[in-house]
DNA sequence: CTGAAAGCGCTTACAG
DNA sequence: CTGAAAGCGCTTACAG
C-alpha cells in the first residue's frame, strides 16, 4: 500500500492548492507564461517549458478549471435531470446521453428528480447557477416556466420521455399511442373483444397518452370501450391486485390486458398465477429477462438509447448554434411478440 | 406553447448573462448590498431587499456559482464515476449515492470509465481540475497513482465494488469471497460433488475473489478442484456456450453451476435449454425477475443500496474531517433459494 | 519568446 | 444599514 502523506491537511477545511502562481514562482517565469505551458501554446522555449513541467510535477498542481470557465465565459458541462437512476430505461438512457457528451469534450452534472417537480426545479436552477451550458430533462408533471429565464439567457434545453407542458422547447418521445395501437390491435387480431388496460397515474404524460392509444385502438376495431376494464392507479402491488381481481373475475372478464409500463407488466406477472386461466398480455416497454419468461412476454419496446442519443444530439446542435424552431421527435416502438400476446381467448 | 424570445442569443456563442453589477446599477446600490440579498444577511433594509429582489427579477439575473466557488475556495461537488450507468448493480449503487448527497447539498458529477482505466484517469482528473471536494470511483483494473497528488492536495477519495490495488484508500466491498462460499455451500448440501464455475476475466478483482472462494469451498469439503469446470472467460454468448458443452457433456458432466456474476448468469439461462437435464444452478448477484423465472433462479445477493450508502458516507465523514485510517468495509451477502439452487445430482 | 495589467463574477475583510 | 477595495486563479489583449 502507498503511504499518503497527511501533512498539511487541516481538518475540515480545503487544502489550498497549488496555483499558477506558485508553479510560476518555482519556474521564475510569469504567470503567464505558465498559463502558455499547460495550454500547449506554440513559440515557448524547450528549456522554459521544461522548467515549468517539472515545477508542475513537483507543487503537484493542476489547473483550476473553474477559474478558467469563469473567464473564458462557458463551461463545458451539461446537466441531466431524470427521475431515477435506477430505473433501467432511464439508466440506458443516460448512458448513452453520458458517452456522447463526453465525446464531445462535456462534463456531465446529473441529478434525480424522484418525480417531485420542487426537487427537479432545484436541480435544474443549481445547474443553472453553476452555468451549464445545456440541459437533458425528463420532466416532471410540474410547470416549467422557472426554466424560461434562463432558456431566454442562453441555456439550451431538451426534454426527453415526455414533453414540458408549458415549454416550446426540442422534445424527444416515444410514439405512445401508435405503439399502443400496435399492441392493443395485436390482441384483437386474436380474437380478444375484452382487453384490460392497466396504466399508471393519468397525470403522467405517457400514462395518459398510453391510454389514448388504447381508446384509440379499440375505437378503431369498433369495439366499445368499457371504462370498468380500465385502471389508472400507480403501480403499487395492492392497486394490481384490486384491479386484476375487478377485470379478470366475474360473469363477462377480460380474456387479454395491455399494461402501460414495465413495472405493471412485472405487477402483473407476479399477480397472475393467482387467477386461473392465464389471459394474453401485452406490455409497453420492454425488460430484460422478458424472453426467458414462460411464456415469454409481448412487448411493445421503446429505444432508450436511440433517444437518450437524439436529446444528446439536439442537444450539441442547438450548442452549435442551432436557432431552428423547437423540435419534438417521436421514435418509433417495436412490438415483439414472444408468446404472452398470442394467445386467444 | 409560451414563446421562447431569442433576441440577443448569438450563434455558437453564449450569450452574457446579468451579473451582480447589473443588478447593482439596476436597483442603485452597491454589489455589495446585492450580495447581501441573494445570500439573505441580515441588517439590509426592508426598501433596499425590495428594489434588489424587483432588480434580479427584471433582468433574470441568477448568481453564477462558479464565481462564487472560486472565491469561497470549496465547491460542494462531488465525482462519482463507474463503469456503466446501464448496468442495474451500478444505476442502484449510483441512486443511492445520489439520494444522499443531493440531501447533504453537494452537487453530483458522474462519468462511466467503461472499464477503460485510460478513460478512468481523464474522468477522474477532469473532476479534480473542477475541483470537486471529493470522488466515489468503482476502480478499473489499472494504476491509480495518477491520484496521489490529488488525495495529498486534500480531494477525498472513496472505492466501491473494488479496491484501487496500489492506493491505501477508504473501500467498499462485498464480501465476495464468503458469498461465493455460502453459495457453492449449498450446492454441496445438495449432494453436488462436480460443481462447474462461471468467472469472468481474472483481471477484474471481483472476478478473482469470487474464484478464490469457490476453491476455498471445494477445500473445505474435501472436493477436489477439476480446473476443467473452471471458466474465465468474459461474459460473451460464444464463450458461455463453449464453458457449458465443456463442463455439461462427455462421461463426468458438472451437476452444478455456479456463475460468477449476474450477466453471466442470465448468458448461461438462456443456453441451458440446450444441454438436457438442467444442472442446479447458483447465481452471485441478484437480478430483476430472479423470483419470476421457471425455476426462479438461486443466488447470493449483493446490496447495492447499502454499499452506495456507506460510500457516501464514508466520503461525507471524511469531508466533515475524518482524517483517520482508511477503511475498508466488507457488505454481507446473502442466500437467496429460489429453486435453481435446490435440486440434487 | 516573454511578461505586466486588466478582468471574469463573485465574497471577504474593513471601514463608515 | 451600506459600500470601496482587494482577491479567488485563471485567460485575454497588449506590449515588447
Amino acid at each position: 500500500m502507498t503511504e499518503i502523506d497527511e501533512a498539511g491537511v487541516r481538518a475540515g477545511r480545503p487544502v489550498p492548492r497549488p496555483t499558477i502562481k506558485d508553479v510560476a514562482a518555482l519556474a521564475g517565469v510569469s504567470i503567464k507564461t505558465v498559463s502558455r505551458v499547460i495550454n500547449s501554446e506554440p513559440r515557448v522555449s524547450p528549456a522554459t517549458t521544461q522548467a515549468v513541467r517539472a515545477a508542475i510535477t513537483e507543487l503537484g498542481f493542476r489547473r483550476n478549471d473553474g477559474a478558467r470557465i469563469l473567464r473564458q465565459g462557458y463551461s463545458a458541462t451539461l446537466g441531466l435531470v431524470l427521475e431515477d437512476f435506477g430505473d433501467p430505461f432511464y439508466s440506458v438512457l443516460t448512458d448513452a446521453v453520458a458517452q456522447l457528451v463526453h465525446r464531445e469534450g462535456y462534463t456531465l452534472l446529473t441529478g434525480s428528480s424522484a418525480e417531485d417537480s420542487v426537487r427537479e426545479r432545484e436541480l435544474v436552477l443549481n445547474f443553472c447557477a453553476r452555468r451549464v451550458d445545456g440541459l437533458i430533462v425528463v420532466p416532471t408533471a410540474g410547470q416549467h416556466d422557472y426554466l424560461l429565464p434562463e432558456i431566454k439567457a442562453g441555456v439550451a434545453a431538451v426534454f426527453v420521455d415526455r414533453p414540458a407542458g408549458d415549454l416550446d422547447a426540442d422534445t424527444v418521445l416515444s410514439d405512445n399511442v401508435a405503439g399502443v395501437r400496435a399492441g392493443v390491435d395485436h390482441l384483437i387480431s386474436y380474437g380478444h373483444r375484452r382487453i384490460g388496460f392497466l396504466g399508471d397515474r393519468p397525470d403522467i404524460f405517457t400514462a395518459a397518452e398510453r391510454l389514448a392509444g388504447y381508446r384509440a385502438a379499440l375505437a378503431a376495431a369498433g369495439l366499445t370501450v368499457d371504462e370498468s376494464l380500465i385502471d389508472m392507479a400507480p403501480p403499487q402491488p395492492p392497486a394490481i391486485r384490486d384491479a386484476l381481481t375487478r377485470m379478470l373475475t366475474g360473469p363477462d372478464p377480460a380474456t387479454a390486458l395491455f399494461t402501460g409500463n414495465s413495472r405493471i407488466t412485472v405487477g402483473v406477472l407476479r399477480e397472475l398465477p393467482g387467477y386461473g386461466r392465464r389471459p394474453a398480455l401485452v406490455g409497453f416497454d420492454d425488460f430484460e429477462l422478458a424472453d426467458l419468461l414462460a411464456p415469454g412476454v409481448t412487448v411493445v419496446a421503446q429505444d432508450p438509447v436511440a433517444m437518450g442519443q437524439t436529446a444528446a444530439q439536439l442537444l450539441l446542435r442547438r450548442l452549435s448554434g442551432d436557432r431552428g424552431p423547437a423540435r419534438r421527435i417521436s421514435h418509433a416502438t417495436t412490438l415483439v411478440p414472444r408468446g404472452s400476446g398470442e394467445t386467444r381467448p
